[in-house]
DNA sequence: AAATAAAATTGATTTAGATCAATGGCATTT
DNA sequence: AAATGCCATTGATCTAAATCAATTTTATTT
């Protein structure tokens, strides 16, 4: 249940036995299924989301009802709405599993109890955010630069799980295109071919 | 020289005065005049900048040479190609100075030994980091939802100082738009008032 | 396996914002 | 203070992607 956790943080940080032992027990285990929520919309995100398996998704819903995607996690990665998560606001993302996924679960006290118990994963976490806001960056620069087809191919080399294991229309959300807008830039690719 | 340093690191973390004058000494002071870049596009970014005073900008150009800027940073930002900085990789952002500015700089080693010889110094990176990471997801959830009129609307508020302070065809360039747009949903505002 | 629902595709039409083009208004520079 | 170049504005036109609508394909549920 916690092979994903110690192959992240091992990649970043050095941390024994012992200490990882310590880290476990900060950590809440969590099954969800596909399609239940993690987080609604206006409550107050309690948890910082380590993902074992499966895949999850945050996503907003704008005033036509609309559903947004923020971010796709997968197995290995974080996911949470960090403002919600770190000053106690109201959430204005849903979390939600795409696949049936197993969680280990972070509360905020828990995870500022760890970081003082075991500096390494403070500097773990800061690694992980530093990889997360290069990643963001280069997002906001392909949504300034690119258009529809560009957008859609830079994923596909970016994260090539993404398009294999997520559906469609996630990804148009994701990209901020319509389906059916993707749907017709993949045809343009495949007949181009 | 050091005012705005010590206030952004003393909202987030406790440091002593004799810390303080420990942790100036791994920064490099450094006088940049307006339309200056501290670093070119297929450069390595080597520095982390702060800024005590001035205005600078970053930026991609794009096959037809348009700019699209990806930050703005004032008195009491950092601003850097964190790819670059953290990876050693050439950078594909320009960084330049929208007005005469004063910089303190921190190379990536600077950077690494100042963290280990003060641990608190890293927590100031981090939470700096988580507030970069919330700042940026929701200027991508802005880009995904939002209209031109709103994503101007939204600047206004959460950043006034941009808008007062930065060239609109440099905010037109922040937010996806072009000059014209932007300046015609600026008159559209104002007639409706 | 049939029934139902959800997702993807395809076509026709619309539209928000881009592009092209020209003019007037500010700032720097000399 | 004149001159030069950049910036913002305004108008006319174009276009990439959205919207609306219908059909086919693929998943779920019963």
């Amino acid at each position: 249940m916690y092979e994903q956790l110690a192959k992240s943080i091992g990649e970043k940080v050095a941390l024994t036995a012992a200490e990882f032992d310590l880290c476990k027990t900060f950590f809440i285990p969590k099954k969800i299924r596909k399609k239940q929520t993690l987080l609604l919309e206006g409550d107050v995100c309690t948890y910082n989301a380590f993902i074992e398996k499966g895949i999850l998704r945050s996503y907003t819903t704008d005033a036509k009802g609309n559903e947004h995607i923020i971010q796709f996690a997968f197995e290995g990665w974080w996911i949470t709405d960090l403002s919600s998560f770190l000053m106690g606001e109201n959430s204005t993302y849903t979390i939600e599993a795409i696949e049936d996924s197993e969680l280990l679960l972070l509360t905020a006290a828990a995870r500022e109890e760890l970081m003082n118990a075991l500096p390494v994963f403070e500097r773990y976490q800061r690694l992980l955010l530093e990889n997360a806001y290069i990643a963001l960056q280069a997002r906001v620069n392909s949504a300034l630069t690119a258009t529809a087809e560009e957008k859609y191919t830079k994923l596909t080399i970016a994260y090539p799980d993404i398009v294999a294991r997520v559906p469609q229309h996630m990804i148009a959300s994701y990209l901020g295109l319509t389906p059916e807008t993707l749907s017709r830039v993949r045809k343009q690719i495949t007949l181009r071919k």
